[in-house]
DNA sequence: CTTACATTTCGATGTTGGTCGAAATGAATG
DNA sequence: CATTCATTTCGACCAACATCGAAATGTAAG
């Protein structure tokens, strides 16, 4: 599929919106979006490289983990309006703000590590 | 599934998305997108109610026939923002194109009757 | 009323997609 | 180099979905 189709696609599944919007409080590692999720690290991995994939994220590597970030410097406009549409979204949703409270303290040298 | 990942979830599928297109041009009964699209009836109607049932779209009946409308006069503030962003993709895709083409020129008193 | 017909509902089918666990990868560290 | 560990890939499984044809619905017109 091309096109806004297959970003919308990306973007209709819950789980991929939640790690949307926790990402949104600060880039994070794949172990710390696992751990607030509780899904396994490999359905994770899954989701973000969908989310790469349509270029709604980019990543980068630091020290031992593989980091990401909203994409929200690109220049592709659909992509910029849709994460300023989903950010602009208070959302009165309780899973979407305890997933953005446990962002907050999740620390990723204690969680990862340590398991 | 609730708010907005079921709205994306509706919109990405390309089908729907060239519906989305179609009524752009102007209002359509189902044998009309039918004939266009080249799907079953059972079909586009399938698609025409997940488009209505996330309020993308209205209906009302006229005649013998229930025109489908773009929701844009809705008070839905992510409706309102994603119908537009839809409106303002000015579609590289061929097929969109022609699909728009042959809305301009269906008729649904010669197709739906004596189809 | 009865017929015609646009639309919807239903049941079935094949495909896609989310999820997991296990194995593979690859980079940082000792 | 060998080890550790975060991440990714792979294979399998179940649920969700798009699609169709047939049957049901309901409404407009004869």
């Amino acid at each position: 599929m091309r096109g806004l189709a297959k970003i919308f696609k990306v973007l209709g599944d819950r789980n991929r919106l939640r790690i949307v919007k926790m990402l949104e409080v600060r880039p994070l590692c794949v172990c710390e979006i696992t751990a607030v999720l509780g899904l396994a690290p490999s359905t994770v991995s899954n989701h973000l490289s969908k989310l790469k994939d349509v270029g709604l994220i980019i990543d980068e590597k630091e020290n031992k983990w593989v980091i990401h970030h909203l994409n929200t410097n690109t220049n592709q406009t659909y992509i910029k309006e849709l994460l300023s549409l989903i950010m602009n979204w208070i959302s009165d949703d309780p899973v979407i703000r305890t997933d953005r409270e446990k962002v907050m303290v999740v620390d990723r040298v204690k969680i990862c590590s340590t398991g």
